[in-house]
RNA sequence: GGCGCAUUCGUCUAGCGGCCUAGGACGUCACCCUUUCAAGGUGAAGAUCACGGGUUCGAAUCCCGUAUGCGUCACCA
């Protein structure tokens, strides 16, 4: 296939079998509809998913859906020391929660099973003895405590550090194989000519091989698991990953996994070294940066829909102005390469604006759905709602959906509706250009009007409560403010008047009440 | 330090040689709306396109160099 396509910015040529596989061409009009691409997360269960990861996650997602291909999740479990217990379940229920879901490995299975490299030993063992029966890798029988002795010694005469581990002084491999003692099996890396590498977003990368000065990468350990050198490029080709996206700190030891796929004569998978997530720093954005789970973030009452949209516009973009667009439309639009290359900071203000976007657009039904648990938690409805509970949730919503921004928020926004302010505070209640005398003065006139009225709704208090602050030659402040504070405890709140249709008559009565009782006690 | 990558408003970004006296968004500020807080509306400030050379009639856009930042140098991924 002689078709090439320009990486703009980059000057590099992507050929078309590896971006693009097939051009349909019809009638001499040429389509570059992507062939299907299988695309994959290989985690390492060792924590949580953290903002970092997802979004890599989400355009290896987005690339798949985008081109009708699939998406799989990998168990990359081949370090027993940084094992996690339940790391794993983390992992998964996030990716669910989230909702991007594979198409092959745990829970839903698949042709290349298992999908958890810690039971694929022998597949790995295999290949390594592969690489060995070729002469490009080999056996080394040196520990990591000889090899650092050793290099201290180099280190001390003023030499540079070992690259190979094979025929070393004092260690007699012959003796030791022959003994049957432990090895471990490293791939022998080239030191002349280059490394030239394709990456989608970056275009091509010369290395030097004599520049590296890379010692001999481990394959396979000693305790007979293999790295992720190793491991990774196995199952990515048996696997027929045809995108390999990750983040680019994958950089520098590219040109390992390159020479792998070389040495098994392998044909390179299209590579798309991803920016990176960058915290307020300007470094990399990590779990050390505090706060940055997925499930944390959920927890906090950030709609998925809102992280995946904010997210995805991190290091891509559809235009210059769209930037709100929904899982259909991002997976329509998803494109390789419009990807930039430098990373890029994540930003929480903004994202929690979009999660205000997206909380405002939300049905009514939806809302009361997801805030629920939130409510549950707090105490304010039953842990597993009834209908009517439900149903006065539903009521309440509409008087804070314009000001909510987090899920986590509703119970302080809401709490007054199930339950009466808890005891009154005299600064707030008493308004800035008022005395407590006449503030109480004003509560038990509003109380004797607000009785009076027949036809409770909002439109009918919102008239009589202004007529009575007209009649009274009164400030609106001076009046609103403390019915506010009496009816929710608090001098924020939603607007006065739905909130008093909504509380009801003997409700709204008897908590001016008691407030005005309880700031005359206060002030005497 | 070696190797590598990156560099447009504080931040996310648009930009594919003339449409750019650089567009959008978040944040900031002001005003409007208004019963509080939000939301919304209008507007403003904010980028000598890291710097220096070239190429070109013309460069944010192409080339070279410099600087800075970041990443990485494990029997971790």
């Amino acid at each position: 296939m002689a078709l090439l396509f320009k990486r703009e910015g980059s000057g590099a040529y992507i050929t078309a079998s590896n971006g693009y596989g097939i051009i349909a061409t019809q009638g001499g009009i040429m389509s570059d509809r992507p062939t299907p691409a299988r695309t994959r997360f290989a985690p390492s269960p060792t924590g949580y998913l953290h903002i970092g990861s997802l979004r890599t996650v989400l355009f290896s997602w987005l690339w798949a859906r985008h081109t009708g291909g699939q998406f799989l999740l990998r168990i990359e479990d081949t370090d027993r020391k940084r094992f996690v217990e339940g790391a794993e379940e983390q992992l998964t229920s996030s990716l669910q929660a989230i909702g991007l879901m594979w198409d092959e490995g745990p829970i839903v299975g698949g042709p290349h099973t298992p999908y958890k490299q810690s039971e694929r030993l022998d597949i790995y063992q295999a290949h390594a003895t592969s690489l060995i029966d070729k002469g490009v890798a080999y056996r080394s029988y040196a520990t990591a405590e000889e090899i650092a002795a050793l290099n201290a010694e180099r280190e001390a005469r003023g030499e540079p550090k070992l690259l190979v581990f094979r025929n070393l002084p004092g260690i007699d491999d012959a003796a030791r194989e022959a003994a049957g003692e432990p090895y471990n099996v490293r791939l022998s890396l080239k030191t002349t000519g280059k490394t030239i590498v394709h990456d989608l977003v970056r275009g091509q990368i010369e290395f030097d091989n004599a520049a590296l000065k890379m010692p001999d990468p481990v394959l396979l350990k000693t305790d007979g698991f293999p790295t992720y050198a190793l491991a990774a490029m196995v199952d990515d080709h048996l696997m027929g990953i045809t995108h390999v996206l990750r983040a680019d700190e994958w950089l520098p030891t590219w040109p390992i996994h390159h020479q792998i796929y070389e040495a098994f004569g392998w044909e390179q998978p299209v590579w798309v070294h991803v920016p990176q997530v960058l915290g307020s720093d300007g470094k990399k954005l990590s779990k050390r940066h505090g706060d940055t789970s997925v499930t944390e973030y959920i927890e906090l009452g950030f709609l998925p829909e809102a992280i995946i949209n904010y997210l995805a516009l991190i290091g891509w973009s559809y235009d210059d102005k769209t930037e709100f667009m929904t899982l259909a439309e991002l997976i329509e639009r998803f494109d390789l390469n419009r990807i930039r290359p430098s990373g890029g900071v994540f930003d929480r203000d903004k994202l929690l604006h979009f999660n205000g976007v997206y909380l405002r657009n939300l049905a009514a039904a939806d809302l009361a759905q997801r805030i629920a648990p939130y409510l549950s938690k707090a105490g304010l409805i039953s842990a597993e709602p009834s209908e009517a509970e439900l149903a006065k949730v539903a009521e309440y919503l509409p008087l804070v959906q314009e000001r909510i921004k987090l899920l986590s928020e509703a119970p302080e926004l809401l709490d007054f509706f199930f339950v009466d302010p808890q005891g009154y505070d005299p600064a707030l209640l008493v308004p800035k250009k008022g005395d407590p005398a006449q503030t109480v003065e004003v509560l038990g006139q509003v109380k004797a009007s607000l009785e009076a009225l027949d036809t409770w709704d909002s439109p009918s208090l919102d008239k009589l409560l202004h007529d009575f602050v007209n009649q009274l030659g009164l400030k609106i402040p001076q009046v609103f403010m403390p019915i506010r504070v009496a009816l929710t405890g608090r001098t924020t709140s939603p607007g006065l008047f739905e909130t008093m249709a909504v509380l009801g008559k003997a409700v709204t009565l008897a908590r001016i009440s008691t407030a005005a009782a309880a700031l005359s006690s206060a002030s005497v």
